[in-house]
DNA sequence: ACCTGAACACCGTTCAAGT
DNA sequence: ACCTGAACACCGTTCAAGT
């Protein structure tokens, strides 16, 4: 290894070789370990220890550096929810109902970096990492959903359908619990997230024949 | 009535009277006719009419103005449950399932005005305003519920979370519809709003004895 | 090839000065 | 009592100039 290589891994002056990795970590430390979720890229720069201007060559905006870090919290979230059901030997009922506390747990314990996921400036037009990474958590859920099905096994479009509920009521309720909605109310997520175990995911097992249309 | 006074009440030169209606006015209809969620404070000072500094003599913040117009959002979405629940000579879980139907229809809607009321700008120390206007769109669910509730009438605390659950379905469904997560997934909210009649809901209906534990 | 510093058009907020 | 215009400290983004 030539001399200039070496110094070109080793020092960090300038040129650092690396900077795009360091600004995406710098993003992300700011929203995991101080807990900020509307930082601005201007900070990420100063954490970084360059000029603001240097994200520019690795970014093209703002927004597609949240999007990667967005897409780094999905990832994380799948491993989440993966570890969640591996500690199989359960029923499936049960899986279900650990992935879905899983998931609320997530989101409480990264308040920043959940609400940067599901935040608003990245709706429109999302980069193909970030709908993966989302696809590939998501997917978790559905896969518990399927296994804990006891309708007709074949119908994908139901069981999908099924699997979007599951994801929106646990989005549902961390999304309250992270507002501060909950707090008054008289129940935090952790016992909603009980109830739902207790009450809803159950139902969720069931086939649809099982169940009475609305009297 | 004094000259002074008729001119005070329609001319709307430098003094104008209800510059704070106005600039109420105005962002409401910023987000509501526009559908832009991110405006500036300057955009709702130019959209009526007057200087940037002027929503200072009125509004301590850019936050306090954006609290009432969540307030004010609250209050329609309200209406527009007890809407839906006044068409009555139906059963508790038909009307239950069609207050969740007009919630997020709601969102549906007026999506930057939804997003506006569950902003993450307004999350602490709410506005007493903003907190009874939610308070009051949520009792109309927590009563709903109530009244197709077939356990134990007097358990308020169970009656509260199966609200507090509900709200989170219809929350979590309008939150990931606003957001494109269910565009490419093959459901749309209305699709699931129907599953959501159709299968949940019922659900609430029956008391929790009815109902088996996670097997 | 990569980074900086100045620059531009914004923003929320403050405040002396105007009516 | 209410509004304005200038000012301040920010922001995202661009770009000529530096290494």
């Amino acid at each position: 290894m030539s001399i200039e290589q070496a110094s070109k891994m080793t020092k960090r002056s300038y040129h650092h070789g690396d900077l795009r990795r360091v600004l995406a970590e710098a993003a992300l430390s700011l929203a995991v370990e101080e807990g900020s979720w509307d930082f601005s890229l201007r900070d990420v720069a100063r954490k970084a220890g360059v000029s603001h201007a240097a994200p520019y060559r690795h970014y093209e905006s703002k927004r597609e550096l949240m999007a990667e870090i967005a897409a780094q919290g999905f990832e994380a979230l799948r491993d989440a929810l993966e570890a969640a059901t591996s500690t199989s030997q359960e029923s499936p009922g049960r899986q279900l109902a650990r992935t879905g506390e899983a998931y609320v747990r997530f989101g409480l314990e990264q308040p920043a970096l959940y609400r940067l996921m599901f935040g608003p400036s990245l709706v429109s037009n999302r980069p193909a990492r970030l709908q993966d990474a989302a696809s590939g958590a998501f997917g978790v859920l559905r896969e518990v959903m399927r296994s804990c099905w006891t309708g007709d096994p074949g119908d994908e479009a139901v069981i999908q359908q099924q699997a979007l509920l599951a994801w929106a009521q646990v989005h549902g309720i961390t999304m309250l619990a992270l507002d501060g909605w909950l707090e008054k109310g008289g129940g935090d997520a952790e016992a909603l997230m009980e109830r739902v175990a207790r009450t809803w995911l159950p139902g969720f097992c069931e086939s649809l024949s099982q169940r009475t249309a609305l009297g």
